[in-house]
DNA sequence: TTAATTAGTACTATAATGGTCTCAATTAGG
DNA sequence: CCTAATTGAGACCATTATAGTACTAATTAA
């Protein structure tokens, strides 16, 4: 299967919980107690989250993050990017391919088209996308929904 | 980015290979070769294959492999699954999910969105579209433009 | 019966990932 | 102006997954 990282997911969940929450900010404790995800890797994605302008972040006291855009203007494609570097399935696609046989290989033309067709489908389904049919079951509160947390990721 | 097994590429490069020269069998010796794949390692990719029903094999001397169907019936995605196994980008979506909060967890339906948003994409590429272009370069043989071998897979 | 070939299984080394830690930079507030 | 709170950056290690290999059994043609 398509193997996606956990750090990944936890993006998107993280991304997910900000985007429900969208008006205040919020700091990396607060969003590791929410999405029941150690501090530590949580600072790391959120890191990656903000260095590629998917967040704001605001440093020193009372510091924090809150989404960029709209959750609608964001795209899961965008939030795999940030965090695994350019969407290609296989590594003669990629900018730092140094496969031996480049020059020879006419197979690299066509493993683009495969990864185009896979990042469209991915940049179509928005953020927003990801928080329909969100409701309270057994009067729970939504928190508790959070996070997916897989325990190993996969494409 | 979303990574592809070495493998699961090596599986797709021998499939184009089998689908430009589908009249005979072939054997994972003869294979190997023209692929410039390890032998053993080429013989567990080509056996993930026919146990998946993507290959005919025929034991004993004189056997070998062959597609089990034509270049434009083969998906990369039935690839794919062959080798990776059912395509799923997290762990909570597939078939052995053991997520602890998968009852709780509501992301998870969106998931599968995602993931089937991928893999319509790539059921809609055959392996057929693989081969177009092929075409000899400065006078040398196809055989020269196998494999595409890459590194290390991604997504 | 022998040689050729695939099927199955198990093992090992390497690489990638996840997760953690430490320190520097920034900012609000007293 | 000093302190506390918070993000930014980078290094580090352990665990895991993958790739690759090897060995044995099953099958078939000659």
């Amino acid at each position: 299967m398509l193997r996606m990282g956990k750090l990944t997911d936890y993006g998107i969940v993280l991304m997910s919980y900000l985007a429900e929450n969208k008006a205040v900010h919020h700091n990396a404790q607060t969003l590791a107690d929410a999405v029941r995800v150690p501090l530590p890797t949580v600072r790391k994605v959120l890191k990656s989250l903000s260095q590629h302008g998917l967040l704001n972040s605001e440093r020193g006291a009372h510091g924090g993050y809150s989404l960029s855009r709209t959750a609608g203007e964001i795209s899961i494609a965008e939030v795999i990017t940030a965090i695994e570097g350019p969407i290609a399935l296989t590594e003669c696609v990629s900018v730092e391919s140094h496969c031996d046989q480049e020059v020879h290989c006419v197979v690299q033309t066509n493993w683009e088209r495969i990864n185009s067709a896979v990042f469209h489908a991915l940049d179509e389904v928005k953020l927003s996308d990801m928080l329909v049919q969100k409701t309270h079951i057994n009067g729970v509160s939504p928190i508790h929904f959070y996070p997916s947390v897989n325990q190993s990721g996969l494409v």
